[in-house]
DNA sequence: ATATATTTTTAGGATATCCTAAAAACGTTC
DNA sequence: GAACGTTTTTAGGATATCCTAAAAATATAT
């Protein structure tokens, strides 16, 4: 296993091949590698059981190749963890050196590592980090898009990407605020959510989408 | 600049090559990879005008390659002091995964780290910590064979190497302690230490020369 | 349903790294 | 200083990764 590989795999994770095949042209457009570097690395998987393949059609990763990107994605999240809570990053700073420290963090670093911060439950955006197995623990969000109007809520998880994050440092929403939506246009249009104090925030269908969410319970 | 030429400059530097010319010899015995594999990795270090070469002679490391070399081991040496003090490493195990990190640490990371670990000045081998430029702090440490018989000396430094750390364990010698020499045998023959409760302990010359040493200064 | 556009695959190369085997240079020894 | 042994270099390949350009398959649109 190679840090390219483990790149790949992952990239095929988060655009859903867990459940459903992911295209070339998807991984192309993630990766920034050429359509013809995707077919290799296609093929390469394959012969390592990693993924299944329909021709012309794309990928989805099999059971092994689900289990390594859980158990990448517990490396990379307990490394943010660190560099947030111990080194002082910024929430949306602490993404490009853990995509580089998980590709070289043995299992016992990396246990040593959780067993420092404490075992912790969440990364600095609230992604949940997998147990060691690479088992899933369960988790009851869903996005933003899917709230109800009226109904009380909080922010449970954001999209672990820079340029979303600076976003929401800019809209002032953040993990764990507490909402109520109180507008919804449709055809995927803005959404409309006030704060306790009445303060109301307008987004984007596309942002909301990146926003976790469950409902509050009292 | 890989991970691949990273170690091949620590391992050029390791061996002395920052004073003196190095045979590729040594180079395929410390790196365990083919003569030829050599000959072409100096082609391209020759190239960035990181080495001089000597054809048929060796490489010696130019101040770039000196440079590069010395932040290196700056970041190999903080992350052993993180694994050793934070994660609770043994002595003799930071090695491996210090290896690993040093190659995808950015600056920004190892200043961070170097400040969450209080600035150390040195690595639990007692390895000296270069500064951020790349210089080396001044030390007055040498070697155990050069050590006079009588004067009272202290352990300030020892090689990271994972078996000669367990020979020490065994030896029950540690950094800091304190001896005095009371016997030198001739050609390169076994040194024997006396502790200050009485106790002797003899090493081969090898191994002497693998302990750096510095006068007690009362 | 046929033409057009898009996507995927194949073909053919490039670079970095590794290797083995053969050739060339150097060193040593009588 | 010629012969032998050692070290270095060269020659020729292998693999992983990347690429561009052309061909093949699929999707879309009139």
């Amino acid at each position: 296993m190679t840090p390219n590989k483990e790149n790949f795999i992952k990239a095929i994770y988060e655009l859903g091949g867990d459940h459903s095949v992911i295209s070339n042209k998807k991984l192309v457009n993630n990766l920034s590698i050429s359509a013809a570097s995707v077919t290799e690395m296609n093929a390469r998987l394959l012969k390592e059981k990693l993924i299944s393949h329909v021709p012309y059609r794309g990928v989805k990763l099999t059971s092994s190749g689900i289990r390594i990107a859980h158990q990448l994605k517990r490396k990379h999240r307990i490394w943010e963890v660190f560099l947030f809570e111990k080194l002082g990053y910024d929430w949306n700073e602490v993404h490009a050196d853990a995509d580089l420290l998980e590709h070289v963090s043995s299992d016992l670093l990396i246990e040593r590592l959780n067993d420092f911060l404490d075992e912790p439950k969440f990364d600095p955006h609230g992604g949940v980090i997998p147990n060691k197995d690479g088992s899933l623990p369960e988790t009851s969000t869903f996005p933003l898009t899917d709230v109800g109007t009226g109904k009380p809520f909080k922010i449970k998880e954001v999209d672990d990407d820079k340029e979303f994050l600076n976003y929401l440092l800019e809209k002032d929403i953040q993990l764990g605020d507490r909402y109520t939506l109180t507008d919804v246009e449709p055809f995927d249009g803005p959404i409309t959510l006030e704060t306790p104090e009445g303060r109301q925030i307008t987004i984007g269908h596309k942002a909301a989408f990146k926003i976790l969410v469950d409902y509050v319970t009292e």
